[in-house]
DNA sequence: ATGGCTAATCGCATTAGA
């Protein structure tokens, strides 16, 4: 199974580079972040396509900002739209919630697609409300079952020093902080592993470029879209990468693609781990 | 480097991203 998650900067205005690489890296399940995006509005974007290549879809949306979705065509089921008791941001005339967890059941696995808060500064009321979302999400990771979670998305937290391309340019800035890297220790603390970064413990690997100054033709980048996955699924990993070939040519997401491919389940709820006698042995992995 | 780009909005500038 392939899962993938991908801030896209606008579902609408990703349209011409979403819907190829769904044909191109052909996921099985996919979370969204970042979508722009009421859910009317989504779905009529988007449900005809998606369905012509057999994904469900659960969107929740907002419009102008956030916005979340999950994708699969492993099943979708049991959908939760937001977090239990997640945070109201109440201040500087703005009171609610925000459209930035979508939880669902697909081929097994429950897996949530989350778009953590900016917090814009370190001394902005949003970090506080970034870091409450945070507890708010450990909440939902800890009644749920370590094998079959996934939480996957932006997390908007450079988990190490190592996952940004200068430490010193983030002086003063979130992403970096202390506060918000022991808010995703204790998450992960509940049993999460870091996949792509269990994966590749030495390497450069980012997921985030800034649009401006050509940060990306520099490889100067964040790794802040995480898949985290509890036993189960972590050790089922097969490959972990990031799709960099999505942030370049014509108008890209400022994030790339970080996708997962998971063995079968060992209790083959997914699908056989072997082929039946009389089908020729595989030579690449079953979609 | 002081936001060097991108997106949404009734916009002709502002808010937001990280």
């Amino acid at each position: 199974m392939r899962l993938a998650t991908w801030n896209v900067n606008s579902a609408k205005s990703r349209l011409p580079r979403l819907l190829p690489w769904l044909d191109e890296r052909a996921p099985d399940v996919v979370c969204l972040q970042e979508t722009k995006l009421s859910d009317d509005d989504f779905a009529a974007l988007f449900d005809d396509e998606l369905a012509a290549r057999g994904y469900a879809v659960a969107h929740h949306g907002e419009g102008r900002w956030n916005g979340v979705a999950l994708l699969s065509r492993v099943g979708l089921d049991d959908v939760v739209r937001g977090l239990p008791g997640e945070p109201v941001f109440a201040e500087g005339g703005r009171t609610g919630t925000d459209a930035r967890a979508v939880t669902a059941t697909c081929g097994g696995l429950r897996v949530t697609s989350v778009y953590v808060p900016n917090g814009r500064t370190p001394d902005d009321p949003h970090y506080g409300y970034k870091l409450r979302w945070l507890d708010a999400l450990r909440e939902l990771v800890v009644a749920g079952d370590p094998a079959t979670t996934v939480v996957a998305g932006d997390m908007n937290i450079a988990p190490t020093d190592d996952d940004v391309w200068d430490r010193p340019a983030f002086d003063g800035a979130t992403h970096v902080t202390p506060d918000e890297r022991a808010a995703l220790a204790a998450l992960q603390a509940t049993g999460l592993h870091d996949v792509v970064r269990d994966r590749w413990p030495d390497e450069r690997v980012f997921s985030y470029w800034d649009y401006r100054a050509g940060r990306f033709h520099q490889d100067q980048g964040m790794r802040i879209d995480l898949v985290l996955a509890g036993d189960g699924p972590a050790g089922r990993r097969a490959a972990a990468w990031v799709d960099r070939k999505a942030r370049k040519g014509k108008l890209p997401s400022d994030h790339a693609p970080v996708l997962v491919d998971l063995d079968e389940a060992p209790d083959g709820d997914v699908g056989p781990m072997v082929p039946p006698p009389s089908s020729p042995a595989p030579l690449v992995r079953k979609k």
